[in-house]
RNA sequence: GGUACCUUGGAUGAGUGGCUUAGUCAGUGGUCUGCAAAACCAUGUACGGCGGUUCGAAUCCGCCAGGUACCU
């Protein structure tokens, strides 16, 4: 049978380090669920691989997408099912590393298939909610889908916009599409999960902000200074440089900051991954245990 | 030495004799099916110290401590 190993952890835990133990050891491609390497020139902020490293490992989804490119976790499920099917032939272990919450679960577990919203449905619904607000918005969801309604987070901008986008684009409700199915997987998955103390993982984090700053991330976020208003760009390390290159902030404020922004979104992926109990854990200095445990796991 | 002003929870910052309560940020916990490093939710009874006035003071008065500004 074929396996995906998937390799989760807060950032800064030291994912990447292990991912290249992992694909050493098996001889496989690692597939990258990081939402933001997949942007071109954000190496520095997003701590991308090397070249050296990107040249031994063979990479997918990393430096690939411009900054203003549409892209979502349901793209993201459909082209590692394909790079897999691709890969599974040469390579029956492969590698899934990443931070990306939403994006590992939508190859594991799957999402269910919902329209692609187009552009001027997009820019209506924004159009809407900019001039009528939220609740308004929230009040024309609760007659055109009720169900979504009743236990969608009605205070959140985003949740809302995207269902009223679904009904107003297809005359259907959201709550329709909306099957929340888990979709079987013919290859067989193990998640490793990286961590550490709380303490020793915030001193790493403090640590290589600091070290980005030195190799030049203000540079490489000046060079996306016209691209701020994309979503790729909102970005920890950028929008705080964004703000230092306003002078809004001083410098010193903003690498607080982007410590700061860095804890509480490593923060958040624990609280995702806390609940998954198909996570076997490991502190990532113990790599032997971490490739026993993989090959003792492979079907 | 004198005069004036200030002192609120980790930070910031409103408030004013009594309605349970500012707010914001951080911290902590959480949500999560299309830009997710996003977005959102929950959570803190604090008013410098000691007296006094009052039915009741963080709010008024006095003294003390600390701070800021100006004057000699």
């Amino acid at each position: 049978m074929n396996n995906l190993v998937v390799l989760i952890g807060p950032t800064a835990v030291g994912k990447t380090e292990t991912s290249f133990a992992i694909a050493k050891k098996f001889g496989c491609p690692i597939i990258s669920a990081d939402s933001r390497q997949m942007y071109k020139g954000m190496e520095i902020g997003t701590a991308m691989p090397n070249k050296e490293e990107l040249a031994r490992y063979k990479h997918y989804f990393v430096g690939q997408l411009s900054p203003g490119d549409y892209y979502s976790a349901a793209r993201y499920e459909e082209e590692v099912l394909a790079v897999l099917e691709k890969e599974f032939p040469h390579h029956p272990t492969m590698l899934m590393s990443g931070g990306s919450m939403m994006y590992i679960d939508s190859v594991c577990k799957g999402i269910d298939d919902i329209p692609t919203v187009d552009e001027e449905t997009r820019a209506l619904v924004l159009a809407k909610y900019e001039q009528e607000g939220l609740e308004q918005l929230a009040a024309e969801l609760r007659l055109l889908d009720p169900d979504y309604y009743n236990e969608a987070d009605i205070k959140n901008p985003k949740r809302v916009m995207h269902a009223l986008e679904i009904c107003y684009m297809t005359g259907q409700t959201y709550s329709s599409f909306r099957k929340r199915q888990e979709k079987q997987r013919p290859f067989n998955i193990i998640k490793v999960g990286l961590q550490r103390e709380r303490e020793e993982l915030y001193d790493r984090i403090n640590r290589r902000v600091d070290m980005m700053i030195e190799q030049g991330l203000i540079d490489e976020v000046k060079k996306f200074a016209h691209l701020k208003q994309h979503n790729s760009l909102n970005t920890v390390g950028y929008k705080e440089i964004f703000k230092y290159l306003d002078g809004e902030w001083t410098l010193d404020f903003a690498i607080e900051k982007i410590k700061q922004n860095t804890r509480i979104y490593s923060r958040k992926q624990v609280t995702w991954y806390r609940k998954d109990t198909e996570v076997t854990w490991f502190h990532p200095d113990n790599v032997e245990e971490i490739l026993r445990h993989i090959s003792a796991s492979l079907k």
